[in-house]
DNA sequence: CGGATGGTTGAGCGCTGTCAAGTCTAGTGG
DNA sequence: CCACTAGACTTGACAGCGCTCAACCATCCG
């Protein structure tokens, strides 16, 4: 049964604050009768691009995906990261605006954004909880934007260490599973700058490795007054 | 009569590409059956504040309006300006993630969000002009994210005089209603840094003041060249 | 074991910020 | 109508944060 599946992933949604009260991807596919498809993806592997039609939506059952915009001389800037739980892929246009791909490997839930649209149009509910989850990207968006406008390097490090614990600690420790250059072009920073903001934090005994990407915070409280 | 009124900022809205090929306020209001309020504002007066609960969409009528982020020490994050025909105070939450404030004498139409929540409960086309519009402005903020986190102090200022051609340029002349410091703190500079660039720009022959406000493009192609 | 990928650290530089002085403009009152 | 003032803008000098380039180290996997 799908159900069982979905609600075990209710409980690991409510954990994430941006995506708001509720497990809305649940929901729209309940409430459009589709039945959803899970695929995979290979790490690196590209799940759509920029510019394609957008036809599907995507929830991250397992995995990791980064959403990421290009120049045209290859700087890359990370829009988001999209945890197990997240949704992506919404874009309500015709096209895609970013590229999606694993950065491990990665199983994706998708139903197709045509029934999406069909049930949207006379389930209110639906509706809704589209708008919602299109919301809560640009709430994301928004406080992103004042992280690479106006944060240092250090006050976006420790932005994105508590962001990251909040989303993926389990047991007082998280396993990131980005490198350091994914880090830096969500951050607006260069790879070298990313490591060198967290062994200044390992220095001060606000952070522990015990291993490069699995890190324990030792003291939010010094980590938040950081994030300015 | 309204329509008039409408009819006559469907036209402006239509020259704004983000907001998507139709008078996206005008047929929420219709669909709402809600008859709209007008509002003025002096400069530097807010408009509504971060964390205070969204009561109203807006619509700029004449002004201008800037809603930004503040860190706690003073720094400001501009995430857009709001142009006539532009709608905005869509917070689809419960308060507003932004201040917004009129950046010369402004007048806006409002409406209250209640009967737009009703009316998009049962009026599909009304629900889903509602969640384009936070889609337009996502988009806004998608792009803005790679140009705050990735492009260099020309390619921001080349960026930014080429938007506010397109929203605003009327006869090749553009009239800027906002200042050196905002736009400096939309583009994640210091004003300084944005006076030599337009200075630059203006030495080689690119664009050509009549007043530090008013600005001609002479050149766009060189200048879409440079936005990266 | 050996190579490849990812991460850390150092040295030096450059872009952009800071601080400061000077100019221009618009608004105000005499 | 013009002097005065305040705010906005420009420009210069200098400093520093983060980038570049480079070397080295660690880990993983064949």
């Amino acid at each position: 049964m799908h159900t069982e599946t979905i609600t075990g992933l209710t409980a690991k949604v409510l954990d994430i604050p941006h995506v708001l009260a509720a497990d809305q991807f649940g929901e729209i596919v309940r409430g459009s009768g589709v039945v959803p498809s899970e695929f995979s993806y290979r790490k690196d592997e590209e799940i759509y691009g920029e510019g394609e039609p957008s036809e599907y939506l995507y929830q991250t059952i397992g995995g990791a995906v980064r959403t990421y915009k290009l120049l045209s001389d290859g700087r890359r800037q990370i829009g988001a990261f999209h945890l197990p739980g997240d949704v992506f892929g919404l874009d309500p246009g015709l096209e895609h605006r970013l590229t999606a791909e694993a950065i491990v490997d990665t199983t994706v839930r998708l139903v197709p954004r045509r029934s999406l649209e069909k049930a949207a149009a006379s389930n209110a509910q639906v509706a809704r909880n589209l708008w919602t989850l299109t919301a809560s990207d640009l709430r994301h968006a928004e406080d992103h934007m004042l992280l690479l406008g106006r944060k240092t390097a250090i006050e976006r490090v420790a932005t994105f260490l508590l962001e990251m614990d909040r989303r993926l600690a389990k047991t007082g420790m998280m396993a990131l599973p980005m490198c350091r250059r994914d880090i830096g072009d969500y951050l607006g920073l260069t790879l070298e700058t990313v490591s060198r903001a967290l062994s200044q934090l390992n220095d001060q005994g606000i952070l522990m490795f015990s291993s490069a990407r699995q890190i324990a915070l030792r003291n939010r409280q010094r980590l938040t007054a950081m994030e300015a």
